[in-house]
DNA sequence: TAACTTATTGATACAATCTCTCACTAAATT
DNA sequence: AATTTAGTGAGAGATTGTATCAATAAGTTA
């Protein structure tokens, strides 16, 4: 909220609302269960309050294996990315410095500029009854960038 | 189409026309682009359509920087991630060996087990001028896995 | 080939998710 | 206190699909 009211955003009673609701939450959320937990705060604004928050950083914004848009409070400052668990909806940040370079590094190889770029791992994560048996080197070629993941949809 | 045939699906006269539609194409194209194209054949039966093409690995799927879905036609039968121009939706193919290699250290690292992972590169293509400056170790820290893209959604 | 069985289609209703509009209210400013 | 501007809420609308279901086309069998 502060970090708002520097920027020059008012700090008003929904916005707080949804900021007190946020910092509860350990899990990766939507937009529509904010809504059904803050019946008396109209939908509209919640999804602005949701925007304006992505804009400002305070969330972060990342597609789940079938697309759908998860929403996590940010806990870092630096440059992260997130695991998700694909059962509980749990979300953890981690460091790729590795990551980055080699992406640099392939900046070199690809004609034209990387302007912009994408990582998610999806986890089957340590509470949850292990369903998805595959792992990180299993195969379906074509659904590129979300490898591993059954095509239902 | 034969690939289908092979599978068992019948190779109707939808989806030849689909299926001939995206043989031409160089480019990322949204089931709606296709839908347009092909006024005379119901909306539903080119979701479906695509969405088998999907399920067969005819097509790739992937998000755009603003999480909105892009398909293109599969040219490589062996597993690989995209790079999308972010100005003229041109999609190319890489492979990431060494990417592959630093996520599957990161599993150990990870609690729980990673199950999928998702990687996309977003780019401005050599042939479209210049209108993204940022570069693949920009920073905005937030938008997890989608960095050096203005928060404009 | 006719009859039969099953997959597929198209039209339309419905759903989910998010944005737009606009009159109204609350917050900051003077 | 009056004024200006930001923010809100309700509901319509946009977008991107999925579900339903009667009609049709494709394979299969006799």
């Amino acid at each position: 909220m502060a970090v708002l009211e520097e920027r020059g955003f008012r700090a008003t009673a929904p916005r707080k609302a949804v900021a007190r609701l946020l910092e509860q939450k350990r899990k990766g959320f939507t937009v529509e269960a904010l809504s059904e937990e803050l019946p008396s705060i109209g939908k509209a604004t919640i999804y602005r309050t949701i925007k304006l928050f992505l804009k400002e950083g305070v969330v972060c914004k990342f597609p789940l294996m079938d697309g759908s848009p998860l929403y996590c409070l940010t806990r870092t400052d630096h440059r992260h990315y997130h695991t998700v668990c694909v059962q509980c909806g749990d979300v953890g940040e981690f460091k790729a410095a590795r990551i980055e370079k080699v992406l640099e590094a392939a900046n070199a190889d690809i004609p034209g500029q990387v302007v912009g770029h994408r990582i998610e791992l999806y986890v089957n994560c340590e509470y949850c009854p292990i369903k998805w048996a595959e792992t990180v080197d299993c195969s379906s070629p074509t659904d590129s960038g979300c490898h591993g993941i059954p095509h239902d949809y």
